[in-house]
DNA sequence: TAGAATTGCACAATCGATTGTGCAAAGAAA
DNA sequence: TTTCTTTGCACAATCGATTGTGCAATTCTA
């Protein structure tokens, strides 16, 4: 069903049921006898206008590009859910894109979206490459989790260098001074700040930064296990492990499990990255929530700042320190 | 820049242009000369043919509607990563929405899919309403997870009911046999034919249904904390709970901790769906395993199927018993 | 009642591609 | 040289909407 097939039903232009269906009727006088015929066929019919076309015609898709390096990580999974929620309440939809942890799927993601012509991109950067975010992205675009320095490319995320702080100055406050930190992607600004976070505590509490104890490279369950088992190698052990993210957490525990260490009893264990299932830990987990509602709130109110032209300004969000039971009290 | 000004700047006719774009050269004639003048100039300008006019044009858009009942359940991301990644080989995009567990929002996603234009739709309908399902959408369309007997519509799930089966039949074979079962939502396929599966096992073991020890109504934590409350509350306590999802058995797992109740030493516990973090809790989950990637596949085959008008028959994905150690073993 | 103003709607161009068809120019055959 | 093929490309319609403009018919004004 097209708009000149119900014109025809109804005997008259095109042109006249476009203007009743975009409610321009006043503005070009359609009479209000000739709209409700209008609206009456339309509702019978059910018909709907091909946005296909309207999309042509107005420039303009009313979709929004996300890309995602791994949906399936709860993290991001809570994200792509505030961010649609929130672009629903505008009227946008999502065109979902799983880089999964690879740039050149990141690439490709973004020169689809461009050709569908969506009306702007919200990317969570897979890496610590971002030349072709800048160089071939002409369109609205926030960063999401991630962003780069030397670019001036808007962005949204956890206040990761006060997390970090937070939770190492938590551990600091329970006696703890020798405190393993397993990190994500180096070269990433979220890994970074974390890490800076982690050092700057150590140092506000006079205690001297063991590069040795600071390791991984990966924010994944792999990595957390591999560098655990370093860290259980070394002549001396650590006292707690802050894992800079929620799969760095998972391999933690994987780790101490195979060689029957107790948390927080043997060691403690804080991590970056608050997920449901932490509390149903033996011990529930410390962790570092995110403010995952307010990052799609925002990021979406930054990505509709840019698209009306208006001012923006990057935004990091306060994260919250969910204290449970896995980091034991030292006595001294 | 669109083909007109290519074609401008070329000195030729769009028509010329958008033969070498699309590879119907020796179609139609173009000599290898002006094809390469062509290619040339859309590398250098890495010009991209506007999306949007050639959907429009070939009233198709390469884009499947996605619509899920929660994209933050590790369920449907894990179910939705492995979509996009079938989907992506086969040069389609999605579109997503999260129908957050409601009805009214799922029949307005479809509308606002199909208005879209979507060449097909994938859908984890929300609830045990269908009408608008096979009334309302005139594209092609594939259920999973859930499916209704009463229509014909395509549909690739679980084997919801042989995984409840043998689930139910290792607990027996443990010894129990006054068995708490908390189902997800009732009237709903995946619901009915793991309550089935359940009973089965029991009645082909002689064992005999005691319908009390079966409740619950809902795939949610509270469902599954509230229902296990309850089978505390009985008289005679369960010696094993069967918790039909992953977010039930979550609400298990707080209810049995906030009693100081032991997994398994004072009851055992199995749960439908499986997920990564079931082996860091102590003790590890012994789950059903849902083959995710599986469904992804044969849902997006099964819908291709259908777009290409071949025969389809729905399917029936076996799952796997994941055993771990959260079912003790009785002595009689 | 003639002229002006208003009302009510339709014509045709446009968005950016694709494609059936037609028509010169070049080459081949006679 | 003339006629017939073949080669190489462009014209214009089309997909399904939206929208600037124009033009009757009606109503109002004087």
């Amino acid at each position: 069903m097209t708009i000149k097939e119900l014109a025809e039903e109804l005997n008259m232009s095109t042109t006249t049921v476009s203007r009743v269906i975009t409610g321009q009727e006043k503005k070009y006088r359609i009479s209000e006898k000739t709209a409700k015929r209008v609206r009456d066929k339309i509702e019978s019919l059910k018909f709907a206008p091909n946005q296909i076309a309207r999309n042509l015609r107005w420039k303009k898709t009313n979709t929004i590009g996300l890309v995602i390096p791994d949906i399936s990580n709860p993290f991001f999974a809570n994200l792509a859910r505030a961010i649609e929620e929130e672009l629903r309440k505008r009227d946008k939809m999502v065109l979902l894109c799983d880089s999964k942890d690879s740039t050149s799927l990141e690439v490709q993601s973004l020169d689809l979206l461009m050709a569908r012509k969506v009306d702007g991109l919200l990317v969570a950067p897979v890496g610590d490459h971002w030349a072709h975010l800048s160089e071939s992205v002409d369109i609205p675009m926030v960063l999401i989790d991630r962003h780069f320095e030397k670019d001036q490319l808007p962005f949204v995320a956890t206040d990761n260098y006060h997390g970090a702080y937070e939770a190492t100055q938590h551990l600091i406050a329970k006696g703890h001074s020798r405190i393993g930190c397993i990190q994500g992607l180096i070269g990433t600004s979220a890994n970074q700040d974390r890490v800076r976070g982690f050092k700057s505590a150590l140092q506000d509490h006079h205690i001297e930064i063991d590069e040795s104890l600071i390791l991984g490279n990966d924010y994944s369950v792999e990595n957390g296990y591999l560098a655990t088992n370093k860290l259980l190698g070394s002549s001396t052990l650590p006292t707690a492990i802050f894992a800079l993210n929620n799969q760095i957490a998972m391999g933690v525990l994987k780790a101490l499990h195979e060689v029957h260490l107790q948390v927080p009893d043997n060691i403690s264990l804080i991590s970056f990255d608050e997920q449901t299932y932490f509390e149903l830990l033996s011990p529930p987990l410390t962790a570092v929530k995110q403010p995952m509602a307010a990052i799609g709130r925002e990021s979406v109110a930054l990505l509709f700042d840019l698209m009306d032209d208006r001012e923006v300004s990057s935004k990091e969000l306060k994260p919250e320190l969910i204290i449970r039971s896995s980091v034991k009290q030292l006595t001294p």
